[in-house]
DNA sequence: CGTGCGGTTGAGCGATCTCAACACTTGTGG
DNA sequence: CCACAAGTGTTGAGATCGCTCAACCGCACG
């Protein structure tokens, strides 16, 4: 699975370079970064940190998707996070992991050794900067779960769920709202459920009804089409068009 | 109710000089933020910004507490986060208010113009340092409360609420951990359900339970003493001690 | 061929919601 | 001074949504 021989070493080249912690950074300031940097891979499933332990480097995905999980002593889990491509992991001046991170899909991710990272970053604006920015953006979209969470049905929360996705499928292919929108889901249903709070029954049982009532069309398990977004963003409980359409 | 003549319009005097944005500024840095704050009060209740209204400054909560919501179109509320003595309210860079923010309690806030703000902020990194961890701090608590609201059961959020609320006041209080904790809770039923993703049917009962079985003590409604802390944090689910007696 | 994993579906249960009545306090106006 | 309304909180009864437990399917893999 080594996916790393096809990941470029060169920030030049990164998929991520214009989205990442390191979006805004000069030609020099890459190549301090270049100098504490390495790639880890990971296979689906497996467990990138554990809560609790000791965690001595900071990381963007680069490619694959990787997810937060808190964890009660009796097993209930929640999903508190899901990293996309770009999305930023670890907190420059905390040692411990405060979070499960696991590998939802096989995971590429660009570290950087946590000690020189925190310096450049007290030396280098642009970098404090982005992250300040992205962090603001997770915190708005952990509101946004929070509302999904606490006040919206089951079937809304899945609604929810496949709209998210649909959309940034959507941004990513930049193919404009021609006809409909087609995806794969890149969670088990188990994933989906702790994600949004419910179990992987309810999970299961939404989308047969979603797709029952033609809200969606599932060729497989996982492969989704979305006849018509207005009526998915409709049961997903948002505000009109979701800013999708703006 | 002019509390604004109680708060000396002196940083060096300000009761959150310490923990707020401005915590680590220097004095000649706290002369350039003086030249564009001015306070606000506001009565318990009154709403400070409606979502989606344009926002033309960012501020400090100073005394009091105030609340982030956000509203769906058939009404259904979710509280999303509780602005206590220090925090910060508004995003640099953004225009449009996210959320409906509202005084919990009586309340007064240190606000700055967005625009001068955002350019002190872009020469001050101790500023945007410091947002940057407040920013990181709610984050966490964001995600605490995702954990919350997907999983724990309606007695559970009860007790993590009072915990949370007896934590913060112990910590001000900066009284050692002698006897009983006592305190008063900041909001009404309604706002705890609000915050807890339950009805405020539902918050009454379980507060009844709690009281039924020696859980904590009210005297009149709003005035909780807690006789042991252990058995509270016990209920609420949460690891342990909660990081509590560390 | 058996086993494990992911997923679906059914039946029954129970935690929480909904609807409703009522209690207490506070402020208002006749 | 009392009647009344509004705001806050409590409690009950019944409904319901989502959970629990369980059976079963299809597929991949050894």
């Amino acid at each position: 699975m080594q996916d790393l021989k096809l990941v470029s070493q060169d920030c030049a080249d990164c998929p991520i370079r214009h989205r990442a912690v390191c979006a805004r950074c000069e030609t020099d300031e890459l190549e301090r970064l270049e100098e504490v940097k390495y790639y880890r891979s990971f296979e689906a499933g497996q467990t990138v940190v554990w809560q609790g332990d000791k965690m001595d480097f900071v990381a963007s995905v680069v490619t694959g998707i990787a997810s937060l999980t808190q964890t009660m002593e009796d097993g209930r889990t929640q999903m508190v996070g899901l990293l996309l491509p770009s999305d930023f992991v670890g907190r420059p001046g905390r040692e411990i992991a405060a979070y499960d991170v696991v590998a939802t899909t096989d995971l590429v991710m660009c570290c950087f050794r946590k000690k020189p990272f925190e310096q450049i970053m007290m030396q280098t604006p642009h970098i404090a900067e982005r992250l300040l920015q992205m962090t603001l953006d997770e915190l708005d979209a952990a509101r946004e779960w929070m509302l999904l969470l606490g006040r919206k049905t089951a079937r809304e929360k899945i609604a929810s769920l496949l709209a998210i996705i649909a959309q940034r499928n959507a941004s990513l292919t930049a193919h404009p709202k021609v006809g409909d929108v087609i995806f794969d889901l890149p969670l088990t249903r188990e994933a989906m459920a702790d994600y949004l709070g419910l179990t992987l029954e309810t999970v299961s049982r939404q989308i047969s009804a979603l797709k029952r009532d033609g809200v969606i069309v599932l060729q497989g398990k996982r492969h989704v089409t979305v006849p018509d977004m207005r009526i998915l963003l409709d049961e997903a409980g948002d505000d009109s068009d979701g800013g999708m359409l703006a």
